[in-house]
DNA sequence: CTACTGTTAGTACCTAGTACTAATAGTGGA
DNA sequence: TCCACTATTAGTACTAGGTACTAACAGTAG
């Protein structure tokens, strides 16, 4: 194979370490039939930084991801006001990620997970569990939209371990989906809990 | 302040290069008021790899989550198995993310999603979308656990554009959830679609 | 008094570079 | 044909952040 000329080779470089930036320089010189100093000047012209810096460039960013993503595990949307066993409310700003791609309409699973959360958030029990649900999607969430949900404790039967709960979220106003959660706990409701 | 004993000397180094990995020796030797060979003696001993190897570990881990995230978002879970209007299967591997993290059951929303996802994949039709839907937790699915979930379109209506998908979530053969979705649909089931 | 632990100092060496100088090969134009 | 210029290569001094190892010393326990 014949040696490439400078600008393919440049090119080249940029999408090699752009696919892997865990390679060295010495690495890339063999691959493209240069010397390594060739590979130096490429970065410097194309500014490139070297192997450790690109490296710790990949390290900090997930750094950063993973601060902010852990938050996100416990509820689904975040929760604004909440009265134990009682009511709560919470919002959830609908982005790209939360929409199928054709019609930027969200998934029904990211409503339902909002609720649901809501739902078991309200629930003063550590062991609340969703038994049994029935939902409807009134209308769709499109991307950029904000949904507030608002979850009501409409019953306690005492003999039994299930509360129900209503959850409506709406989306300035409109009511977007409805659902009816009964939900399992460990223990009945009491006035003196710690 | 008191210069610390070796033991929580080293305790709290493996603290603080938890929280930032892209410390250096000599750096931590300042905090702890010790030489940097003490700190290498403590990493040593630790068996704590050296500020470049962290970071680098840090990049690849994330480097190969970026990967593995992106196909995630379409479907949750791995279809197996589908033939358009009629059925389809997948799997789902109930991992620490998806648990409480207070009794590692899995929190519902992720069985819903699993199904809801099917129920919508199954449906031969662009603008698939759920209308309404009845679901049940018949047994907690604990961390570990595989779903296979299957998807059976058990009834078109002609005169309207709804689709009924049912769903039943095993764990080895075990019932733990099932689901009836509505299913919204632009169009009707055609045989000789493209 | 001795043995042992903990700490520190120092040296040689490593990787993956930067920054710089100098030499060489090949090409295009006057 | 010679000069200028680009591209490439070689080599040196230096850097950060270490590893691996040897040696010295202080304090404590038996």
């Amino acid at each position: 194979m014949m040696r490439l000329s400078k600008k393919e080779r440049q090119a080249n470089l940029l999408e090699t370490i752009k696919e892997n930036p865990f390679i060295t320089d010495e690495e890339l010189a063999e691959r493209f039939g240069v010397s390594v100093q060739t590979i130096r000047l490429d970065r410097m012209e194309l500014s490139i930084p070297e192997l450790r810096e690109r490296i710790k460039n990949v390290a900090e960013k997930s750094f950063e991801d993973e601060v902010k993503s852990l938050p996100i595990e416990e509820v689904i949307g975040e929760i604004i006001d909440i009265e134990l066993d009682e009511s709560a409310i919470s919002i959830f700003d609908v982005k790209a990620e939360h929409v199928f791609v054709r019609n930027r309409i969200a998934r029904g699973h990211h409503l339902f997970a909002q609720a649901n959360s809501l739902a078991v958030a309200v629930i003063n029990d550590d062991l609340a569990l969703t038994a049994k649900s029935t939902i409807r999607f009134t209308r769709p969430v499109k991307e950029g939209e904000r949904v507030v949900a608002k979850a009501k404790v409409i019953h306690i039967k005492d003999e039994k371990d299930r509360t129900m709960v209503e959850v409506q979220s709406f989306v300035g106003g409109e009511l977007v989906f409805r659902g009816d959660f009964e939900m399992y706990r460990s223990k009945k409701k009491e006035k003196d809990e710690a």
